[in-house]
Parts: C-alpha cells; sequence; structure tokens
DNA sequence: TACCTTTACGGGCACGTGCCCGTAAACTCA
DNA sequence: TGAGTTTACGGGCACGTGCCCGTAAAGGTA
C-alpha cells in the first residue's frame, strides 16, 4: 500500500554529490552559478541514477503558466468541419489545465488568407510557448514559422502538412494513401465500362491537399490497370448552384459516369445535385463526418467518407506540444493518422 | 507568465468557513470528526466555488499506492491479439505511474476456464483496487464480479460484455452492429445467386461474442432483403487440419459459394485454405488486426478486416479505473468502439 | 591592506493536499 | 465532583521541485 519504490529525487542526488538540492537544480536547469568540476560530477550521478524528474512536483512548484495556442479555421455555414479538430483541442486542454497549461484558440477565415496572418500576428503577440496550426495558406503559414524560429516557438501543423517548414511535427493524413483508399473502394464494385469522375470543390486555386489526394487516387487506376475513364472537373464557386451547374454539364457529356470521388467534405453538396437529379445509382466518395455529409449517408446516396480522425488530430497535437514544453519528451516528425472508413452502417460508432 | 487564476484551494475553503484545512480535509474525503453543523457550512462553500481539487497536489501528498490490475488472455501460437489491448494497458500505465499507480498484469489460457479462475483468485488475493478484464468464460467471470462487488472492487470489461454484471464500463464492440458492417462489406460486390458462408471456429460451445455478430450478420440480410442463400458452419478445432477438412466438405456441398464470413481473428486459417484450394474468388472477411491476417490482406486473399481498436479498449479501460480510483470522476457505462473496416490500401496505418 | 565584485553554493520557503498528533471542550459514569 | 472517554477541531510536517535570498570564499582594484 506503501510507495516503497521511493524513486529517487533531486535530495538523493544532492546527497550523493555532498551538495545541496539548490545546486541539483541548477544543473538540472542549465542555470549559471555551478563550478565545472561539480557540475560534471552531479551530471554523472543524474546520468548513472537516471534520474526521471517528477512532473507533479516540478508543475507544482512553478508558478510558471505554460501558454499553448491553436490556429485553426472557424467554422463556418458551408462547413462544421473544424468542430471535430476544435473539441479535440478542447479536450487535451481539460488534461493540461491542472498542469498550469492554458490554451487559447484563434480562429481565423477560410475563406480569407489576409484573416489567418492577422490572427497568427495576433497569436505571436499574445506572447505563446508553442502553437498548433492548420497551414490552410502556404504562404503564410510559411511566413508563421518563419517568426516561430526566430522565436524558437514549437509549432505543429495539423490535417495537412507543409514539408521543410521545421514543424515539431505533422499529424494527420498520409493524403496520397488516402486517395488510393477512396479509389480502392469505388472501383470496387465498379463495372469496367463506366467512366469515373473526380470533383474538386475549392475556392484556392492551389491546393496541396488536392493533388495529393487525386495523385494518390489515380495511382490506384495506374497500379491495378483499371480500364475505367477518369473525367475530372475544377469548380471553383462552392454553393449549390454552381456546383449542380458544373455537374449538370459533366453529366451531360459523359453518359456513362457509374462512379463520383469528391476530394473533400463538400461531398453533400455533390449527394444534393445526385439526388434532385435522380442519379442516385452512382456510387459517391468523399471526405469527412460532417452531419450534412452524414445524412447523405443515412440514406444510401453517400457510398463511404473516408476520415481521418480530426479530433485526434486535435488532441495529438496539443499533447505534442505539452510533451516538448512541459515533459521535454522528444516527438515523432510524422504522425500519420489512420485511413478510417465510413458506412451507413458503422458511422454511429465512429469517433472523429 | 504567472498563475494568476490561483484557482482555490482547501487554504480558501477554509478561511471562508473558519476552520483549519484538516477540517476541510475530513469533510472532503468523509472521514469522521466533524460535527454535522461544520461540515454542512463546509460542504456548501465548497458546492458554491465548485472546487476542484489539485490532484497534483493530492497524488504528491499522498503516500498511498493504488493497485490497478488486468485478466487477459495470454498471447498464444494461435493468436497475438490480445498483444494489443495489452500495450494500451503498458501506455496507460506509463501515463498513470507517475501519479503512484502500479499495474499488473493477470494473464490466462484462453482454452483453460480453470486458469481463468485461478489468476483471478490471485489476482483478488494482491490486493487490488480495480480490476479490468475480459470476460472471456462466462461463469468464471461471474464469479470474479461478484467477489469484486463484496470487496467493492471496480471493474471494466473489455472485448466482450456480459451484461447486468454491475461492471464499472464495459468497453468493446457493438457486436451485433459489427457483424451487420461485416455483412454490408460481403454484399457489397456479391451477385445474388451466390451462397455466402459463415464460418464460425472456436472451441468454447457457448460463445455470447459468436452469436451477437452472427445475429448481426443475419438482420442485414433481412433488413435488405438480400436474396443470397446462407450455409453455417460450426468448426471445434482450430488448428488448419481440422479447419481445412471441415470446410472441403462445405465446399463440396455448396459449389456457388460467393463470400465467407469469419466471425473471428482465425480468418487466417480460413485464408490459407482458400489459398491452398485456388479459391481466392471467395470474398472473405473476418475480424482482428493480427499479423497472419494482415498476411493474408496483402496478398487479397482477405478482403477486408473488421477491428475494434483492441489497444485503445485497453488504454481505456485502464484509463476508466484510474478516473473513478484516482480522479474520483464518473465514468461512461457503455463504451462501444468504432468499428474499423481495414484493407490492404489502409492496413499500414491503422493504430490499432 | 581595505574595500568591492564575482563566483559557487546552501538555507529555506512555497506549491496544494494528506494525514498524524495534540488538545481543549463536551460528555459519561460511578 | 473527579476521572476517564469521546468529539471536534487546529497545528504542522511531508511529498519533490522551483527559485529567491543570503553568504563565505575567491578574486580584483586602488
Amino acid at each position: 500500500m506503501e510507495k516503497e519504490n521511493a524513486l529517487f529525487g533531486v535530495k538523493e542526488i544532492a546527497r550523493r554529490a555532498k551538495v545541496s538540492t539548490a545546486t541539483v537544480d541548477r544543473v538540472l536547469h542549465n542555470r549559471t552559478g555551478v563550478s565545472e568540476k561539480t557540475k560534471q560530477r552531479i551530471n554523472e550521478i543524474i546520468k548513472e541514477m537516471d534520474y526521471q524528474p517528477n512532473i507533479l512536483a516540478s508543475r507544482l512548484a512553478s508558478r510558471k503558466v505554460i501558454n499553448l495556442a491553436a490556429l485553426i479555421p472557424d467554422v463556418s455555414e458551408e462547413t462544421d468541419f473544424w468542430l471535430a479538430p476544435l473539441s479535440g483541442i478542447r479536450r487535451a486542454e481539460s488534461e493540461m489545465k491542472q498542469y498550469g497549461v492554458q490554451v487559447q484558440v484563434f480562429f481565423f477565415d477560410l475563406n480569407d488568407k489576409d484573416s489567418f496572418a492577422e490572427k497568427a500576428r495576433e497569436m505571436i503577440d499574445a506572447g505563446v510557448h508553442g502553437i498548433l496550426v492548420s497551414p490552410s495558406f502556404i504562404e503564410e503559414t510559411k511566413k508563421l514559422a518563419a517568426e516561430c524560429s526566430r522565436r524558437k516557438i514549437p509549432f505543429v501543423f495539423i490535417d495537412s502538412n507543409i514539408p521543410d517548414l521545421q514543424s515539431l511535427s505533422y499529424i494527420g493524413p498520409h493524403l496520397r494513401k488516402s486517395g488510393y483508399v477512396g479509389a480502392k473502394l469505388l472501383t470496387y464494385r465498379l463495372e469496367s465500362d463506366k467512366k469515373v469522375l473526380i470533383i474538386n470543390i475549392s475556392k484556392e486555386v492551389d491546393n496541396f491537399n488536392y493533388h495529393e489526394i487525386e495523385e494518390g487516387f489515380r495511382s490506384y487506376f495506374n497500379d491495378h490497370n483499371q480500364p475505367n475513364e477518369i473525367v475530372r472537373i475544377d469548380i471553383r464557386e462552392t454553393d449549390y448552384q454552381s456546383v449542380a451547374r458544373h455537374l449538370t454539364y459533366v453529366f451531360h457529356l459523359n453518359k456513362d459516369i457509374g462512379a463520383a470521388f469528391v476530394t473533400n467534405s463538400r461531398v453533400h453538396t455533390v449527394a444534393s445535385f445526385l439526388k434532385n437529379s435522380h442519379r442516385t445509382h452512382v456510387s459517391l466518395i468523399g471526405y469527412d463526418f460532417v452531419k450534412e455529409n452524414v445524412g447523405y449517408l443515412e440514406n444510401n446516396v453517400i457510398d463511404f467518407l473516408i476520415c481521418h480522425r480530426p479530433d485526434d488530430q486535435g488532441y495529438r497535437g496539443m499533447m505534442a506540444l505539452y510533451q516538448t514544453l512541459v515533459i521535454n519528451a522528444p516527438v515523432t516528425k510524422q504522425n500519420f493518422m489512420p485511413i478510417d472508413i465510413v458506412t451507413k452502417e458503422n458511422y454511429e460508432f465512429y469517433q472523429n
């Protein structure tokens, strides 16, 4: 019942080194005021004992608050996708609170690069110690990353990645593989004489995510010598009317489309179109467990949704920051999330 | 930078109630030695302030060690399925260690009821404060549950459930729905004139899991008026020779089996048979992300594996015990895991 | 040599809670 | 009424670490 394995602490180190705990403390936090000789002696003992600091006591004694921040898109009327990462962030927050960690979340508008830059500025000025970012805009993210490097603030990316930016970690899907899985599901029962339609609905012209996903999707067709012809369409407006107009045209040109693949969470717009135009025989696959999509999953318009546990991404992202800043533990640089397949039959148990 | 929101502690409560912190402490742990009057006064203040004890300080000050235990099947040569829950348990252990929580794992033989009872005995005698159990044997589990209730030891079930046993929580799949998902995947591209084969390979005669899964599987066929004839077979020996013998017979009797569904992780045995007998055109679905199965996923003999995040089950199970015993927080009684679909294309990112 | 600065270290309080021990006051009983 | 018992509470140390402050010793300067 009693704690017998009295895990050695600074006191024990101090006793062995014949110094006070304060000196040991100085060495542990490599502060000044210790002669080179004693420093070495103490370090040897620390190593020898494999000393693990007691985080409880450490956080209790420390009066410093650690400020973490997250910069993610606001929940818009278009999509509530970012509710999930937010909930993960909040979950992490409530766990870290007792350790004296505070979390601030900054929201930007997905349709406005400037709002990203603005909020990033605000966030940096708030004097945060670690940052979680959804790097939706490449150039703006690069600037933010540069600023973080200058100030030695660690940052993690979630949902999508921008390589070579010295992020502490990337937590999100392997996009190419994700597209690959989409292709597998789409072709699983597709007749070989049917065409396949790839749909990208996005205001952003240059979207890294999208390219990666489409590449993965196509590589499946290559790897398996799928005979199906692939048609693709970019739609730059996200409202239903525009989407419907474009799709009407495409379906007019291509009479024998058997399946459609939407590269992001706007698949519900396509579902709506298919339903309205009585084309529900077309297999439809898209992304993300958002309520609009689930509705069409329910009534069989969408066959599969692919998801990457956005909730978990938020949680793990914050935890990665916590690991480095509080525990001082290493963090894996690439953290690919599972590629989850959600159907009408299993969605009720899906935990984002 | 400084902790400004000095979250009120016992001292503040004591000040307001004009008593010492010791008295507040007595009330908080409802120990004796406090008059009814002051007790009420203090309780009011606690409620009013919505006092949250500082777990750090609490665990630091307490010299009590909390002993948690897990009773799970040993990893056998037949299956390494239980490696995953074990790893989750270990993960939880390493997180809880700093809070003065110790974890002991007891392994029993899945083919031997007595070993379950024996290890359960051993575990109880070790004086544990909370237990995680894989309730593989119904009667033996009931006895264990009764003993736990008598000693007021909370226990959680993982992987499969035995209702009405006053477990603190069940953490595992909704088996019926899981079978339902299996049926969906199996029929997704199945021709209507093909037969479907349900295979149960298990030494245990009365397996709760199995019945639930099969029921779910069949209910999908009912709900969707699937015309396919369903054939079923129970195989009581788990070795390859026996399985092959039985399957040879079944396939001999039923020439037009188009798909097979195995109700547990022994699907790799069936996969081996299908491969050896050149029947890989038969769609095959089974359970669990174990390495033998993944091998057959790799070479397209198994089409889909259904998984329920066994690692997470172990982790969450231990955490549920931690929640009640250390944090004293409520725990949800039913915790259904996601029904994950694993394919050749996405398995490399699957996180058990 | 007298005085000041720097270096290297120890003492000790604080964080919020758990809990042992001590003790007035109230109560009990012969 | 006096002695013993119970009740109700306060004092204060401990947990392991962070960090402020004090200070002896060494070094530097005139």
